[in-house]
DNA sequence: TTCTCATATTGACAACCTTCGATATACATG
DNA sequence: CATGTATATCGAAGGTTGTCAATATGAGAA
């Protein structure tokens, strides 16, 4: 007769709700805020209702500016933060309704864990 | 007279409400969970009430076993899942309560944002 | 004990990320 | 025009992370 269960061990076969590419997106999102220098960027930002420029926040950040800058464009290029340029100055300010939306997507995620 | 604004741009003087150390901990906290393996992870323990054995896990993802245990590793030592031994198997659950307290000072901290 | 199997760990390599100096761009002013 | 200033981009160095083959560990079976 047979062995019943060749590997020994219970489940049936496992498969995933999050399928690899949902996980990949998800993934990154949460990748791109779980950085210090973005989260400190995306305080500051919040904590002033006026738009706040590249020196000003390079002042508050323990790092150089080109470095502000990178992590400026990976926010911009989330769409998490905009940019307006005034004469020599780039102002920066969060997007909410953006933030609101990944909170909502964050919410829905770890609630499908629970 | 001396000028007024040096720089130049607007703002008196920005400070972080979250503090370097904070930032650091709590993008730890987003980076480990921002990583497609182990979001699958914890997908699959979550959506069975059993343990689900590392072999399970291993054939429902699309990486080697070294690779799952090595993540299974990092969520264990983040206090996200637990593990238990059934003779020659490994068991794997997640630990809701942890989840559920991530989830919780992730809400705050987005809700920071808003 | 010896064998086998499931999982963990090690070690090496590759890929990616972060950072910063140097440089470019763009704008204002003289 | 030339000069100065704020920000963006480039390019390279260093560090971290992810992956897997090989090996170790530990438990059950013979």
């Amino acid at each position: 007769m047979a062995k019943l269960l060749p590997t020994g061990c219970c489940a049936p076969r496992l498969q995933a709700r999050l399928s690899s590419e949902d996980a990949q997106a998800f993934g990154a999102q949460l990748g791109l805020l779980g950085h210090p220098i973005r989260l400190q960027i995306l305080d500051l930002l919040a904590q002033h209702e006026e738009p706040v420029c590249v020196c000003d926040l390079e002042a508050a950040l323990p790092v150089k500016q080109p470095t502000v800058s990178h992590h400026l464009r990976l926010l911009r290029e989330a769409g998490l933060i905009d940019c307006e340029r005034r004469g020599l100055w780039a102002y920066y300010t969060v997007r909410c309704e953006a933030l609101a939306a990944l909170r909502a997507r964050i919410v829905a995620h770890l609630d499908a864990l629970l």
